[in-house]
RNA sequence: GGGCAGGUACCCAAGCGGCCAAAGGGGGCAGACUGUAAAUCUGCUGGCUUAUGUCUUCCAAGGUUCGAAUCCUUGCCUGCCCA
């Protein structure tokens, strides 16, 4: 184990706060001392199957103490994530089936530990002691939290003086979440500064039930790709490790100046000085083709360089359109001798499947949105002509791309 | 348990008997501009083999009416006040 003044440059780069430092560094020395790993834990709700950049934040943060020799506990809250947050205050969340919190788990693992080091990492589900609670139990461990208390944090605040519901079962997330850190015995716990209440309340659980309080760190919340809220599921502004690279590139590359350097700060450890002498467009494909090799492999990040530029810049058919459709006579609304046909343009788009209905086909075609063989086509009752076995290549909006072939 | 205020399209929110597929904002999509950005400007934003056509929408089910998002009844849901 390396000594404390570098341990704890490494644990505080990026953090927002660390609550409390002397208690860290007390910590930290005593692991030393007796040659005792922390055991460092964050929390992760498996309600949707991708994790996303963001929670790649902390994952570092977790890589970092383990790379220091700690004991890392990745913890999934199926328990708190089959329950499920029944308000619709942002977004409604389903109360999701065993099974599929279980699938999520797994994928989370496989994703997790294209950082983690699996051998080293602990794994937990909260279901494990959660989920054989009694009654009795959840009334013991309610009792160690105030209302009063409860209602100071946040969300909880404002949706009260907003008069939107709030369901009493959400004041145990929390105490669950605070319990985990009891039941563990963390000496630290990772979170984002929206979970600094949840993490004190494990601090004071711990307390309550005779340990060592934990100390907490929070990391800063990155921003999704629309720049301001944060990434997450339910607002859709995310970039999932397992989005396709091409996707994922382009996602990246679809960011804010301003917001690509906020994720080299945070997602990589590159110099930031140095980005920043770049040309943006220059420090920003970087930047993507970075994060794809990392998630993909270093070929895969090239790839989705390069047909990004194909695309994009050069304005070039992609070599793998998003589709590929083939079309049959049927479809046709007339034919002609030599075994040609026509189609109308609305139809012909509407069958990519890249848009969601004929009226939204049309109204893209007389918005200027697609490109029949490089030709732009405004008239949606256009008719297509195709010979037999004819290849023509659409450009529907900005970024999709679709092969269309008639097989008579 | 009693009283009051609400439930409108992806979200927020106007409308309160016909002019309502339903104002406005956000979001999304498209076009222009650019560095494929961002910001800005403009347009679009229920479905239908596109029609000054038609079908399905304003919590749900019934009802009044020539006609209902709008009125009535019941139910469900949310918030507030009182107990």
């Amino acid at each position: 184990m390396t000594n404390i003044r570098q341990q704890l440059d490494l644990i505080q780069r990026g953090a927002v706060e660390v609550i409390q430092q002397v208690e860290l560094e007390a910590k930290l020395k005593r692991a030393i001392a007796e040659s005792r790993p922390l055991r460092v834990k964050a929390g992760f709700d498996p309600t949707a199957p991708d994790l996303h950049l963001g929670h790649t934040v902390l994952i570092h943060k977790l890589k970092h103490f383990q790379d220091l020799g700690h004991q890392v506990i990745f913890l999934i809250g199926d328990f708190t994530g089959m329950i499920g947050d029944p308000t619709g205050v942002s977004e409604t969340r389903k109360a999701l089936t065993k099974e599929q919190v279980l699938d999520n788990a797994t994928t989370y693992q496989r994703q997790v530990f294209k950082i983690l080091d699996p051998a080293k990492t602990l794994v937990e589900f909260n279901s494990r002691w959660m989920k054989d609670m009694s009654a009795e139990g959840v009334i013991q461990l309610a009792a160690h939290y105030r209302v009063a208390r409860m209602m100071e944090r946040d969300d909880f605040h404002k949706r009260y003086h907003e008069q939107k519901p709030i369901s009493v079962h959400e004041f145990l997330y929390p105490l669950v979440q605070g319990y985990d850190s009891v039941v563990l015995k963390a000496d630290v716990e990772l979170g984002g500064t929206d979970q600094k209440f949840n993490l004190l309340i494990g601090r004071e659980l711990q307390r309550d039930y005779g340990q060592e309080s934990q100390v907490v760190i929070t990391m800063p919340l990155l921003e999704g790709t629309d720049g301001v809220k944060k990434m997450s599921k339910s607002v859709g502004n995310y970039i999932a490790l397992e989005d396709k690279p091409g996707e994922m590139f382009g996602k990246v590359m679809s960011i804010s100046d301003t917001l690509m350097y906020r994720y080299y700060e945070l997602l990589t450890t590159e110099d930031l000085g140095r980005a920043k002498t770049l040309h943006p467009m220059e420090a920003k494909q970087a930047l993507a083709q970075l994060i794809v090799e990392r998630y993909h492999g270093t070929e895969a990040g090239q790839q989705a360089r390069v047909e990004f530029q194909q695309k994009f810049q050069a304005k070039e058919f992609p070599d793998k359109p998003d589709a590929h459709v083939v079309l049959q006579l049927d479809d046709m609304l007339e034919k002609d001798i030599r075994g040609g046909g026509h189609i109308r343009l609305a139809k012909l788009i509407s069958k990519t499947g890249l848009i969601s209905s004929g009226s939204e086909a049309r109204r893209l075609i007389i918005q200027g949105g697609i490109e029949v063989d490089g030709v732009k086509e405004t008239n949606p009752d256009q008719l297509i002509s195709f010979e037999p076995h004819q290849r023509r290549r659409l450009k529907v909006g900005k970024k999709k791309f679709a092969i269309t072939e008639f097989r008579s």
